[in-house]
DNA sequence: CCCTGATTCGC
DNA sequence: GCGAATCAGG
């Protein structure tokens, strides 16, 4: 099933309004949108007049003014361990996803060429590492995606437009209150 | 190197 | 209008 790359719906300008308001940077975004990149994002933040954020936001960023080496490491693991299970992100506005598959995703587009299953037990998993679960959590073949995350995001970019697709589009006709 | 948004400009 | 390429910066 290949979806037709979804334009800039009025559902999808509603998130990226709401996201972009959020403070989330424009690769978050796109990540979450799917189907666009951040340059995409951008040009449309712009022309929608939503450019110039009074909040830098570097929270969901980078850590700045930060030491990371082994502390992220720790910070990786402690974060992997508490939450073995998949954790929707507070921003995410529309649904995480339903379930996880306990198996590979399906090729997955990567622009940047990473390795797909560059699976990684939780001892090696990093900061910035994909932490996309593979497999049963209590097995000792549990492993995570391992692959570059989206800074921000707990996911690859791959397995972060997996986890949060859009809700099925509103089909409800909801143009009663106003045609236009 | 990783990332950020801003801008340009061909489509 | 759209977004890749590019720019300028952290």
């Amino acid at each position: 099933m290949v979806e037709a790359v979804p334009s800039w719906t009025d559902d999808r300008v509603e998130s990226l309004r709401r996201l972009w308001e959020e403070g989330l940077s424009a690769s978050q975004i796109a990540a979450q949108l799917g189907g666009v990149t951040r340059n995409a994002v951008i040009g449309k933040v712009h022309r929608l007049g939503l450019a110039g954020r009074v909040k830098p936001n570097g929270a969901a960023g980078q850590v700045t003014g930060r030491k990371k080496s082994e502390q992220e490491d720790e910070a990786a693991i402690a974060l992997a361990e508490e939450q073995t299970l998949p954790e929707p992100p507070a921003v995410i506005s529309h649904r995480p996803a339903p379930n996880f598959p306990l198996v590979p995703p399906p090729a997955a587009p990567e622009p940047n060429g990473l390795a797909v299953s560059q699976r990684v037990t939780i001892m090696d998993l990093r900061e910035s590492m994909c932490r996309w679960p593979l497999g049963d959590p209590t097995s000792p073949d549990f492993r995570f995606c391992g692959g570059r995350a989206i800074t921000g995001l707990p996911y690859c970019t791959a397995h972060a437009q997996i986890a949060y697709q859009p809700a099925a589009e509103r089909k409800r006709d909801r143009r009663v209150a106003g045609v236009r």
